[in-house]
DNA sequence: CGGGATCCGCGACGATACTG
DNA sequence: CAGTATCGTCGCGGATCCCG
């Protein structure tokens, strides 16, 4: 057995979790599902990320195998973003979450105004 | 229709990502699944959580009614948290994530070895 | 047993400005 | 276009102690 358990807290299986809650990966991740996309279109698609956090958050991703950065040598620069066979394996399960919170959102915040 | 848009900034959708990426949730979530559990017994199955942090968890997942807390007045006190079934219904896509989690762990712990 | 109260560090995150 | 540099804050989470 070579899997983690994620109740272990000295397992590394917690660092999955970590990625997840970082708030902008999930996005990054889900976004880049359609294919490659520079900078500026993550920029523009994911709303309210500062370039700052979204470079923090792409090269963690990197260093994680989950997506490869391929910069092109042209005038003006380009930068394109690519999903691994690894960040890919990812989509399904976060895809499956994020279904979940578009259709359960409302239930979630009228529990939330009933307790105000 | 009336579900939420996870790439909206201004979408309440953004709050069960923040949920996800809390800490403890996730793992508070998975280890109800089983049934109810005491206070001590999600400390003990939670490694690593203090009670503090434990407590706001549980009042927070309270609030958005993905479990419930009965307290039952006995010596000593006994308090019990139960999965709402708005949370079991979240368990599913989250169990799908952990298991990607303990299977992919290694993967993503060569990586970043590679890099260092 | 199941917390509440308090203090606090630290790192994520953001705003702004600048650059190859 | 695709970042980097700098600065600031903000609140999560941890440590510790105490209580009904």
């Amino acid at each position: 057995m070579d899997t983690g358990d994620v109740f272990d807290p000295n397992c590394p299986t917690r660092v999955v979790l970590d990625r997840i809650g970082d708030k902008w990966s999930v996005l990054v991740l889900l976004s880049l599902d359609d294919g490659p996309l520079r900078f500026t279109e993550l920029r523009t698609r994911i709303g309210g990320v500062t370039p700052k956090v979204l470079t923090q958050t792409l090269r963690s991703m990197e260093l994680d195998g989950l997506l490869t950065r391929e910069v092109f040598a042209e005038v003006p620069p380009r930068v394109e973003y690519t999903l691994t066979d690894l960040g890919r394996s990812l989509h399904a399960p976060l895809s499956a979450v994020a279904a979940w919170a578009e259709q359960n959102v409302n239930k979630i915040l009228s529990y939330r105004e009933k307790s105000a």
